[in-house]
This record gives C-alpha cells, structure tokens and sequence, in this order.
DNA sequence: CGGGTGACTATAA
DNA sequence: TTTATAGCCACCC
C-alpha cells in the first residue's frame, strides 16, 4: 500500500469528489495537507491499479484538462466516464462550471 | 549522495 | 494561445 501517509489522504480526498464535479491536483494536494504536492498526486494516481474503485478519472489538471496522452487508453476511459457523469468536455478541455467543487 | 523522471503549476515571452 | 523556464517532490537508479 503506501509507504507514505500522504498517498492515504490523497485517496481519502479523490474518494470526497461529489459525481459530476472535478478537481485538479494542486487543489487535491491543498486539500490533503500537501501544499504543492501536486506531482505527488499525479505520482499516486499513475500507480494506481486499473482496478481500483477510486474515481481517479474525476482528476485533472489546472488547465482543465485531463493530464494524460491524448491517444492514450488512459485518456479515452476518463473522457467516457466523465461523460457519463454529465462533466463536459469541450475542445479537449473541461467546462469550468464543473471545475471546483 | 547525486542525477533523471513524471497523470503538476505558475509565470514570462 | 502556445512554448519555455523554473520550482516542486517522491521515487528509482
């Protein structure tokens, strides 16, 4: 699991993530008590297991857009999931009215 | 201990 | 708007 506590709050805050809302690392970070943790989050979610029930695809970057390759299979899920979820994805970027929560 | 890396960010041009 | 730079921090040689 984590050798590190922080890995354990940045689950707890990813979990807090209301259906239909996103949120971007640095605010994560904040919200863990990991001020300019940003990377750490990224670092948390890309060892995260495909199967995990964190809804990592809520996640994004502070430009609003999801932080992953976009020919990356890893791009397509979170764009599916996050339009099931009613989040908007216009021109590659997240509708801002979804962005804080 | 030092150097490279990455699902990050803020700032400057 | 896009690119470049510089901080950032845990992890892996």
């Amino acid at each position: 699991m984590a050798q590190n506590p922080a890995y354990e709050m940045i689950w707890q805050v990813i979990g807090a993530i209301p259906t239909g809302r996103v949120a971007t690392y640095g605010q994560i970070a904040e919200l863990a008590g990991i001020p300019g943790g940003a990377r750490m989050v990224g670092r948390c979610l890309s060892q995260l297991p495909v199967d995990s029930q964190l809804p990592w695809f809520r996640v994004i970057n502070a430009s609003g857009k999801i932080s992953l390759p976009i020919d990356s299979e890893g791009y397509k899920k979170q764009h599916e999931l996050l339009q099931e979820e009613g989040v908007v994805v216009m021109n590659g970027r997240i509708s801002l009215a979804k962005f804080r929560w």
